[in-house]
DNA sequence: CTGTTAGCGCGTTCAG
DNA sequence: CTGAACGCGCTAACAG
């Protein structure tokens, strides 16, 4: 760790003044060739790099953008994390990010770290712990939000978000007219939009086949494996328990399975499973969930990344917006 | 997003010079009593936050450190990265992180866009591609680096990672006192110091045990799907097949079962495997690994961190040094 | 073509 | 107890 080499040594090393340094340095035409060139040789041999820090300071920015999410290690948001990376690098921004672990508290402090640390935007999956929000409207006084996956849906705020709703009523159609009728849903926690936009699909999908609506086949989970294995066994004890149930995730269907087997069902014979995320591991096991909803999360964290971008580089024409991408239902 | 607050303005709103308003806001105990509190009530009120990029570039600092690693979706790295992210959040330091997808080339461009961007120091997993280390020389001379899991031996550079030598040996001497005697190995590329450092731990324990080393038995891959299966075909089309199989890691295991499967054979049967990781899913398969080696990446990343930050606030005092995280062996 | 000056926002030293 | 002045490194408007 040398000591820092600044255009001021350089300048004086040349006798000439800091300006022209500057200016040589990056080919301002009003340079004299020698001048520049005989800059440059010497700022090539001491391997002069000009120091960010006073640079994004002069031009109030960083290029860094915060990014906050529930878990980094949960595969649907590393590859949303990864789209958004890519995304965030092609335009020379880097990605801070941040794990709320769907608490409310660290996802307040995470949003004021990254504030504090000089961030030139945020892209936010909501936790599913996060009931005040007054904390992003603070915030995007600073520096504009953007949204996706688990979204704010509010004029102030872009978001990128997939059509749960169609999702959901395409996944129970599906099962409809392949003759199940006891189908069943683990939904997510009330705090997400998402989890009331899976309910209308699965609601409207059975209205719309003429099917009754069994509110016990209806159960909120809080993400824990615990509560997991409580909703799945309070399903399984109905007098008439449930043929296929509507995963929120392979997490959970995948605990919910392991209750399934303890209680001697066989999967996908007794009982079946479809879930609303396509993990890359359900293909390598035995009986993986039937369907599938693949909602493109890497592209959904990409599409997130541009439009905060153009927040950040346009914000005179920048008006925020929500992007709806299309998930799409995959049959095994 | 507000034209920005900065101090100069609370001080003429109040009529006193900025230096109060700097002294006031951090309870310098030579201003009065009443001013301290008029500054900061009005700071309050107006939403005052210090602009941290003039701080960090007075202060030469930005408290952000820059992670470079292959792959932010295989949930080995993300664990670890959590671990970063957890040490570093209570130390105040928030995490850039990109990903160099085994590259070179990307690696290189991460690590200079880390430091364009002014972070504090990078951790690093190396890329398997990377054969030329000298980026790494070049960057330490700006900012201190230090290494986990696929580390760059070099007294230069602080380095964490596992004792890959003695965890082969333990899991291949499990396998020959469980009276197995055909091991085969599925070993990473030779890039990677660990994959010498397992076939070490490989070698040893046959040797220990009198068996003889079957040069076919060792295969080394490149990490891609296609490799994988060109490689488990060889093995299983020798004379003698090996009886288990010691693999890289899960999903090397994964895409060699399936194609066990397809040639009919029964895992866990005919044919055994054991992993040197230990991801979560596998739990949940059918006929999972018999055994694994449990790296801990999460202190692995973790403890990186502590050795960074350490040669970041004590730089005096700081010897770049090597940690070792002893694995340990987990039998299904 | 090049040097001087000013300023970005903040902390700190030096005066008073 | 408080203000003025300076400097961090760089860029740019303003003078020559």
């Amino acid at each position: 760790m040398h000591a820092s080499l600044t255009m001021k040594k350089i300048a004086k090393e040349l006798g000439v003044s800091v300006s022209t340094v500057s200016r040589a340095l990056q080919n301002h035409p009003r340079i004299g060739a020698q001048t520049t060139e005989k800059v440059q040789k010497l700022a090539r041999e001491l391997h002069y790099e000009p120091n960010s820090r006073a640079i994004n300071f002069k031009n109030k920015k960083s290029y860094n953008i915060g990014v906050v999410l529930p878990y980094l290690t949960e595969q649907y948001f590393s590859i949303a994390l990864s789209g958004i990376e890519e995304t965030l690098a092609g335009k020379g921004y880097n990605m801070v990010v941040m794990q709320s672990r769907n608490d409310y508290e660290r996802e307040l402090a995470a949003i004021s770290s990254l504030i504090r640390h000089g961030v030139d935007g945020i892209l936010v999956s909501m936790a599913s712990e996060t009931y005040n929000k007054s904390h992003f409207n603070d915030a995007t006084h600073k520096v504009p939000i953007v949204f996706f996956d688990r979204v704010l849906k509010h004029p102030k705020y872009g978001a990128v978000y997939g059509d749960i709703t169609k999702a959901a009523f395409d996944m129970v159609q599906f099962l409809i007219t392949k003759g199940h009728q006891n189908i069943a849903l683990l939904n997510g926690p009330n705090s997400l939009q998402a989890t009331t936009e899976r309910e209308k699909g699965y609601i409207d999908a059975l209205r719309y086949h003429s099917l009754a609506i069994n509110q016990q086949y209806i159960k909120n989970l809080n993400l824990t494996k615990e509560d997991t294995i409580l909703k799945i066994n309070e399903l399984l004890n109905l007098a008439t328990p449930p043929e296929v149930i509507l995963a929120f995730h392979d997490y959970i269907a995948l605990d919910a399975m392991e209750v399934c087997k303890q209680r001697g069902l066989k999967i996908n014979q007794d009982i079946s499973f479809v879930t609303f995320s396509n993990l890359s591991f359900c293909s390598y096991l035995d009986n993986p969930p039937i369907a599938t909803v693949e909602q493109f999360p890497g592209e959904l964290g990409s599409q997130a990344a541009r439009l905060l971008l153009e927040a950040i580089e346009q914000p005179e024409t920048y008006v925020p917006r929500e992007i709806v991408i299309e998930p799409k239902l995959i049959v095994r």
